[in-house]
DNA sequence: GGCCAGTCAAACGAAACTGTTTGAGTTAAT
DNA sequence: ATTAACTCAAACAGTTTCGTTTGACTGGCC
């Protein structure tokens, strides 16, 4: 039984992570533990959700630590995207760790999504670490529910809420 | 405000760290976000605690997909634990990522505050994944009794706790 | 001594998450 | 058409975590 506890898994969810690695079906381990495969189903999910979550988490603050933080507008061409990389990172005494050629197709993998014709679609983050790493965050556009008018972000206000 | 959502911290937390990246007191962000410092040191510290969780959570994952994984008993020697790991890995068809001296002093670095003259004083947990890293996990504490029977077979009605 | 920056514990209500059940749905293979 | 393996949504009660407040505390530094 590896560990369990300080991870933001559970107990149940490493328990059923181990024997699903061990090739076992949600079946089988249903059975050993008593429940339905239903349920095993949804533990799983939740376990592979919060471990994206942890990996996504890293990324956070290895990005919130990056000496280089910038939001590329959406428009701006692929061109002018990396050499605003290069520029930032000298402003900063970060050498980018990739020569233009390759920081250009490592962007264009990440981004082609979320862009056409050189171009980009949508306010792009990118970051540089101090060891030269690039990393591009595409921020989710407001989740659309029934209701119109959302107001995600805070206001301003200081009412201390939670 | 870089991301927020899909990880392990709360958008205050993530407000906390950013502007303590920056370099601004708990005080002066206490200021701007109008509440007091000590509040602001219990975020800063609950948020440190869940980047390490989303630390730990990765390590534990990639110990549950490695192919090698044993338990090393309390008192084995140090120069027995290093044979273990070459011999089961080559059991599991693993190369070792280390020549042995290497893997000596990476072992020893990590469990000498479990160890004493050369010898574990507690068991330790040994993955080695499939690209050849070695990483070694401590468990905590005993709770209870504590029976073999490493048999896979329903043994009894384990009341689902969580 | 008085500041400054920071930590820690206990308590609180509010919010989020947990595993589980139930029931329906999908996809592929036989 | 049946089965195996799995997914998904909604609901539930129980547990955990959240931010916050209050108050006391530790070290440095002047």
């Amino acid at each position: 039984m590896v560990t369990s506890e300080h991870t933001v898994l559970t107990d149940r969810q490493v328990e059923v992570l181990e024997l699903r690695e061990q090739g076992y079906t949600q079946r089988e381990i249903a059975d050993r533990l008593g429940t339905t495969d239903s349920n095993v189903s949804a533990v799983e999910r939740a376990a592979r959700a919060n471990v994206e979550k942890a990996q996504r988490t890293l990324d956070l603050v290895a990005a919130i630590r990056a000496p280089v933080r910038f939001t590329a507008p959406a428009g701006e061409s692929f061109d002018d995207l990396v050499d605003e990389v290069y520029a930032r990172g000298d402003d900063a005494d970060v050498t980018v760790a990739y020569p233009r050629p390759e920081l250009y197709s490592v962007l264009y993998e990440e981004l082609s999504a979320h862009a056409s014709q050189n171009r980009l679609e949508t306010p792009v983050e990118v970051a540089v670490s101090a060891d030269g790493d690039v990393t591009v965050h595409v921020e989710e556009s407001a989740p659309e529910s029934e209701t119109d008018g959302e107001t995600p972000e805070n206001s301003s206000g200081d009412t201390a809420s939670q």
